[in-house]
DNA sequence: CTCACGTTTCAGTGATTATTGAAATATTCC
DNA sequence: GGAATATTTCAATAATCACTGAAACGTGAG
């Protein structure tokens, strides 16, 4: 991942409703959900949904597909995987083990307390 | 770290000049450096520093430090790790192993030839 | 004290962003 | 075909962003 486009990976997250956005697309998995639905959680209107899924899939995270009258978005996990790599790359070459690789796989393992939704 | 945490801390790092210069800072080391020297790298003029550094030092990432009339940046790892651990957590939600662990430690095996100092 | 240095503060500017509401488009159902 | 549903497109607007140049501030040197 060049620079670029982790810029663009990371305007595409620095933003609350976007974030809230990709975050609802991870939970739903590869199988993605449809606009419509996203537009009920978030409580926006569909066209800022639209704005911002735009946004999301200029960055390349968000793939969309149309079913019947619906369009299906769903995450791209491995645009988000080459993010997290970018970032602990960049986070890393200081050499003096600042990022321990711990922070990396908390997802089934260890559970934080730092749990907030 | 909260998603309002998150956020400010994705967004200072979406743009160019500021990745840039966090790179820099983490190349540095928690020593730090100072802000003439950042200016010299990126070529941007003072003021416009200034802006970018008040930017990352309200993402809480990076802190400074008067030394005689520099004023020194460096990186504040723990915040970047907590980013990171924050997106991880929020990107391996979908429990299908889509973001493998093998992403997150690539630093120290792997060295470039970007000694700077 | 005065000067030079390194950096910040401030006012101003053009570009981009997030949002709204109305109209257009695509698809299914009757 | 016509109505209903799901979503996008478009124009407009207020807010924020990145940047510039001039002035101010804090610090060390002579």
């Amino acid at each position: 991942m060049k620079n670029d486009d982790a810029v663009s990976a990371l305007a595409a997250l620095a933003q609350d409703s976007r974030l809230d956005i990709f975050r609802l697309l991870v939970k739903a998995g590869p199988e993605g959900m449809p606009a419509g639905a996203v537009t009920a959680a978030v409580g926006l209107t569909p066209s800022a949904l639209t704005f911002h899924f735009d946004r999301l899939r200029d960055a390349g995270l968000v793939t969309v597909r149309r079913e019947g009258r619906s369009m299906i978005y769903a995450a791209r996990f491995e645009i988000m995987n080459a993010l997290l790599g970018f970032l602990t790359e960049n986070c890393c070459q200081g050499g003096t083990d600042q990022c321990a690789p711990a922070t990396c796989a908390p997802s089934k393992t260890i559970r934080r307390k730092e749990r907030v939704s």
